[in-house]
DNA sequence: CGAACCTTGACATTTTCATGGTAAGGTGTC
DNA sequence: GACACCTTACCATGAAAATGTCAAGGTTCG
């Protein structure tokens, strides 16, 4: 029952994290540096997962997954809540003008549209 | 004063959207097909630009500079919009477990961080 | 009709994302 | 001190994003 190396309390190492929850440790650091994940430390330097951060794994994952997302588009939904300017600039943007063509009366475009086989 | 081509009211086509918003024509194709922007169409199938679509591109081109954004990520943003299903999943997910490591008392992390060089 | 412009589609390139290795050098534990 | 495991840094690849360009074929309008 006692684990190989018992670092810490009860956290697990890279490798160990990375069998239990399926990533792989190349994308366990890769999910660091994207921000989407904050670890401890060891005073040496060693990641430390504890059961949070493993659940948070898992959940991240089943996220992408559910909605085909990468890390990077979560990088960004992060960075959105951390700039409100941005966020409040891309949400003018949308609001601004109806994308749509003002007045499509009974126009081309539709006739073309349906046309475009 | 007259234009070389008037299609159709006062809307241009795309070489002409091209030199007066900034993007190449190619660009203007592109950023139609990620959803950003709808046209009106000729008859033909020429792509229109009126003045509330010059506007919208000029003001695109402002928002991706000013904030080192990509068209993709504004297609995702619209995404984040139009899927509230995909929005509340995002936040659920960063709401959940502060993604902080939990208890960091007096603890290595810090020591960790300053020493990092 | 004809010159000038547009359309879609395909190929090419540069950059970024997502991943996998590998190397050089510390860390942990017995 | 050994041996296994970790760290950062760098090289490598395949797919996607961002752009350009060229080809074959319609559209506009004088």
């Amino acid at each position: 029952m006692t684990e190989a190396h018992p670092i810490a309390g009860h956290r697990l190492t890279i490798n160990e994290a990375a069998r239990t929850t399926g990533w792989s440790p190349r994308m366990l650091r890769y999910v660091e540096r994207a921000g989407l994940l904050e670890l401890r430390r060891s005073a040496g330097g060693y990641r430390l997962y504890g059961p949070a951060q493993l659940q948070r794994l898992r959940t991240l994952r089943e996220l992408l997954a559910r909605f085909e997302l990468g890390i990077a588009e979560l990088g960004f939904a992060r960075r959105l809540r951390n700039e409100p300017a941005l966020a409040r600039a891309i949400d003018d943007w949308f609001e601004a003008e109806p994308a749509r063509p003002e007045s499509v009366p009974a126009d081309d475009w539709l006739r073309w549209e349906q046309e475009k086989h």
